[in-house]
RNA sequence: GGCGCGUUGGCCGAGGAGUUAGGCAAGGGUCUGCAAAACCCUGUACACGAGUGCGAAUCUCGUACGCGCCUCCA
């Protein structure tokens, strides 16, 4: 398998640590508010991979975390905590607007077929939650002190970046070169050391005095920066080093680079062997943020009749590295595109319907469409493939099966119509052959609320979902 | 200022030096009780300029425009 990695910026023959266990790790999800389409694209890609990379025959222990304290508004000093905020507007705990935003992404995720989290097992779910590795964080925090790669100011606990001297190797931009707290209103406490060093501790002083989320240390009580919880989390459930880390590009030049630099200083190894990062979703050619408040929820796309595994298909007919711009009318496209694939998985509930796909036929598609994303996760070439074949007859269900476990786009777990629905139908043959028009018209009609549409073909009538 | 990406036919998007991407939409046709679907045929697109090649949408340089990161954001 060939995967760009943003460590060299080349494409390179993937090579794992351990040829049996692959150690795969993504970033979640803050939960402070909703996940947006931009978002669940990511999630998307990382599901793509991960059962390319299955597919492939790795068996992939992957990991991903759920930020639920110390991710900030802003890195200044009114930075807020998002989850403190978002429980301040909403009057709610913090930990009920945690809960509540991770059951909507969990729900996401599912409608959007996306593969849970399996390399660790939590008490409520696979998924890694910030605040249950509080221990292991501090554990980080007292080696780098320790080492000497970071220090104390009344505020906070800082990480030293002129300690580690490839600082800031995976953007490529050496620390010289960054024009930092360009901006007037980024204001940095006046006891860093330099204006780049990030916190992996705050304490809970000054304007953070009223933070409900505190945690007590050898230092004082507070709580934990936002990069540092996904070195805690991988050292303690995967074990450093990974195979592949991913996540979006914006990750890259802040996040990354912090988690890098802080399980490199502390542990003195490499954190991960790969980096994979997605482009943006754009609308309206600009970034969809959370921020920027120009982003579509998959409620919304739900809300306007579009069926979430449409979105899934949006996604695959790019690439990952692309940035793409979302619009409806390529929704619209998709769905319609989708729609042609599911009447085809469809025949397999209609023997002597169509031929069926012969079995070397099947193979190869197979094949191809593992090619395609053995070659950086070209999705949309294996796209083609299978709308090459859909032409080429019907499909048998171990075919669809294996299609899904690719592409996951349910294909496979689509039922059959009622047995009333088939007697509907039958009916209407029979009308038909004796030429009893008003009849046939009739039960078509009346199909046609049930949601099934009828074809008819010189060998019968062959049904698909409206 | 630094780092990086992009510009493909009506739309979305792959590809990437000589040979069909694919989807959606559109036009024509076949079939059909009607309808729908299906099937067949139809597009000669790669921002602009220069360069290197027998040959460039594909490589190089430049120009224009757009986008992103360097500040929380997937």
């Amino acid at each position: 398998m060939r995967l760009y990695n943003t460590l060299t910026r080349q494409v390179e023959e993937f090579q794992p640590i351990e040829k049996d266990c692959l150690k795969l790790y993504t970033c979640g999800p803050t939960v402070y508010s909703y996940y947006h389409v931009g978002n669940l694209r990511n999630a998307v890609f990382n599901d793509t991979l991960r059962r390319a990379l299955e597919a492939s025959g790795y068996s992939v222990k992957h990991v991903m975390n759920i930020t639920d304290v110390g991710h900030l508004t802003g890195d200044s000093d009114d930075g807020q905590d998002k989850l403190e905020k978002g429980a301040a507007v909403e009057r709610k705990s913090v930990s009920q607007v945690a809960e509540f935003y991770t059951d909507a992404f969990k729900r996401d995720i599912s409608e959007l077929n996306i593969l849970p989290p399996n390399g660790y097992k939590g008490s409520l779910d696979t998924y890694a939650r910030a605040t249950s590795f509080i221990s292991q964080q501090i554990e980080i925090i007292k080696i780098l002190l320790q080492k000497g790669f970071a220090y104390q100011t009344d505020q906070a606990i800082y990480f030293d970046t002129t300690k580690l001297i490839d600082y800031g190797k995976l953007a490529g931009q050496r620390l010289a070169d960054k024009e930092v707290g360009a901006r007037p209103e980024v204001i940095t406490d006046s006891q860093k050391h330099h204006p780049q060093d990030f916190a992996v501790w705050f304490f809970t002083v000054g304007h953070f005095a009223g933070h409900s989320m505190k945690w007590s240390t050898p230092w004082g009580e507070g709580f934990p920066g936002w990069h540092l919880e996904c070195s805690a989390i991988i050292h303690a459930t995967l074990g450093d080093p990974i195979d592949i880390h991913t996540g979006a590009v914006d990750l890259i030049g802040t996040h990354h680079t912090n988690e890098i630099a802080q399980t490199e200083a502390a542990f003195g190894h490499r954190l991960a062997n790969y980096w994979l990062h997605n482009e943006y979703l754009l609308i309206d050619n600009q970034r969809m943020a959370k921020s920027a408040a120009n982003f579509y929820t998959l409620a919304d796309i739900k809300s306007r009749g579009y069926d979430p595994l449409a979105l899934r298909l949006l996604f695959l007919q790019a690439h990952y590295r692309s940035q793409m711009n979302f619009t409806w009318e390529s929704l619209g496209a998709v769905q319609t595109f989708l729609k042609q694939l599911q009447a085809w998985a469809d025949l397999v509930h209609q023997p002597g319907a169509a031929e069926v796909i012969g079995q070397s036929e099947a193979e190869q598609l197979i094949k191809s469409v593992l090619a395609a994303l053995d070659d950086d996760l070209n999705s949309a070439q294996g796209l083609a493939h299978l709308s090459k074949a859909i032409d080429k007859g019907a499909p048998n269900s171990e075919l669809l099966n294996e299609l899904d476990r690719i592409l996951g786009l349910k294909l496979g777990e689509r039922a059959d119509i009622s047995d009333d629905q088939k007697k509907l139908i039958k009916q209407r043959e029979t009308a038909r052959q004796s030429g009893d028009w008003d009849q046939s018209d009739q039960l078509r009609e009346q199909l046609k609320t049930l949601g099934i549409e009828i074809k008819d073909t010189p060998e019968g009538s062959i049904w698909m979902r409206a």
